[in-house]
DNA sequence: GGCCAAATTTGACTTTTGTCGAGAGCCGTG
DNA sequence: CACGGCTCTCGACAAAAGTCAAATTTGGCC
């Protein structure tokens, strides 16, 4: 044969195969090669670039950045609520979407972990109604003694009513005055089933919150601003189920945190899917400690907060290499 | 919003395949769905342009002959297909270079002026999808009255759809009764507008018509077979963007040409890459001659239009020295 | 609420593709 | 000129992908 056949002949099999759509067989008749050589050129020709295969980005942009999330992230999956410019709040939006995936997440025979904040609540608001059966809600955390609007107990039974489901209270403040208080209470037969049946659940709604003066935590009156500050002096770096987190996403470690009657971050862990939902942008540093403690698995954020955690994940991939 | 399951599943089944190299068995685990919708799944996105899979047509510039004959005809660059004797149709051949020739000639925020016939309408055909940015896509020519296959907004709109890009058609006919009637219309704003926006594109997409009876503009009833056949005797010699052009590939001073809708060929002449695609071998005279004229700076053709183009400017190299 | 049509999904089957070791051709070297 | 080392090629097998009819689900409609 000739002196170099293999950059022409890659070209010609390549040609043939991909732009014509023939098959390898008849490439290789039309060549005069065996059919493994075919074979061996179109590998060659996928890996020096003569075709190039590629999933189209502009026009599904919002679906390549939940790819690109999902394997920076080690997620099991994302999804990302477009960047609606006309639409006045984006937020609902992103609750909308969550709603819709977890109605798609739920199976009948599931028993459901719910925690608590506005975003929790706004989803069960707006969720649709789903005649499921044998589905259990149970809730994550201890109650908020204070009135406030987006108690956990009503997250939990608003989405219980929704889904046709039971729903399992948790009757036990969320925060108590003393640590010795909250350990009794949590020996309390009642309670220990309670905690301990978290670890059965199989999927789990929650978001994250902040640990500023704004926080639910501090709103409902279970912490005063001061404390709050003096505990991000100390490395809070967010909220979840109503215990304080640091960058790493681990409890931190704080009376308050003692003081806590919810589920433990590892019960929580062990459950199968963890659905979390992000609607505020100012919540990114929040997301970013839940995200290093491996608490979620399943993601649904707005397209802002994803191409801000792409960019965060690029960096620390930079670094990492 | 709600949420369209089948396009975010078609898009993760393809991410997972085509980017990250699994295998259908372990994209229909992942999820949750049979390897058998795994691949109905990937065949939409092959079809929806989802995945975009290209060869490179290097292969067909780096022939010899296509240099040549880009150095005897001073053209920027020239695709030969070659002449398969084996597959069914050489014209698809040279179609389907085309389109891959094109597609790569597309440059994101491109303006992009298309002609009409049967050739462009191929290339469009079978055309695969690119989501580009900020590309407009242009009817170089009026409309057909008649009710005929290739019409040119059709051409536009198929291509504009394929690279999502925005499609700008013309509201006129390609050719009026008389040359008064062209002449106003010519000077109505709308048209006018889109006649003078001709000249801002930078790329062009174009084949060269006949002047016999078959030739389109007979065809669509735009001349009659005796009209056709008397501008021949006058020196037609070939048809562009719907104008009949002589041999030195001007536009012929006829009336036919006064009463047509269409760019100039001094605004063609004015867009910076003009590829012309020529499929049938009984287009030479038709091809010569815009070549004379000018009016193409990259050209697709068949690898026997290229030996007689060759053998041409040879002999014409020839007489001239 | 129940029914029909359309679309989707599946399992079983066939076809196509990827891979491997064996063998053939090529070339510089001893 | 014979010899290994080298790459390229082939045949055969295993793996993967494509296909189709049947079953199931979905959604619209009365």
């Amino acid at each position: 044969m000739a002196i170099r056949p293999a950059e022409q002949l890659i070209h010609k099999a390549a040609w043939l195969y991909y732009a014509h759509g023939l098959r390898q067989d008849e490439v290789a008749t039309q060549l005069n090669i065996s059919r493994a050589s075919v074979a061996m050129y179109l590998r060659k020709a996928r890996e020096t670039g003569i075709v190039n295969i590629s999933t189209s980005t502009q026009l599904f942009t919002d679906d390549v950045m939940a790819r690109k999330l999902e394997d920076a992230l080690g997620l099991d999956a994302v999804w990302i609520a477009p960047a609606n410019a006309y639409l006045a709040d984006p937020s609902t939006d992103i609750a909308v979407l969550a709603a819709s995936v977890f109605l798609e997440l739920v199976k009948k025979g599931d028993r459901i972990g719910v925690a608590w904040g506005r975003t929790v609540y706004t989803i069960a608001d707006i969720m649709s109604f789903a005649d499921l059966q044998d589905v259990t809600v149970v809730q994550l955390c201890g109650n908020l003694g204070a009135p406030y609007s987006y108690r956990p107990d009503q997250c939990t039974m608003e989405i219980a009513r929704r889904l046709n489901a039971k729903g399992l209270n948790f009757y036990a403040p969320l925060v108590l005055s003393t640590e010795e208080l909250a350990k009794s209470l949590r020996a309390e037969p009642v309670i220990r089933e309670q905690l301990a049946g978290i670890g059965d659940c199989n999927l789990a709604l929650f978001s994250v919150g902040t640990v500023d003066a704004d926080s639910h935590v501090v709103k409902c009156g279970a912490l005063d601003p001061a404390e709050m500050a003096a505990l991000r002096g100390r490395g809070a770096a967010g909220v979840i189920a109503g215990q304080i987190i640091d960058v790493r996403g681990e409890a931190l470690d704080c009376s308050y945190n003692r003081r806590v009657i919810s589920a433990e971050l590892g019960s929580l862990r062990s459950i199968e899917k963890r659905l979390m939902v992000v609607q505020e942008d100012t919540k990114f540093e929040p997301l970013l400690a839940a995200l290093a403690g491996g608490l979620c698995t399943h993601l649904v954020i707005g397209a802002h907060m994803a191409e801000r955690l792409l960019e965060q994940a690029g960096e620390a991939g930079k670094k990492a290499s």
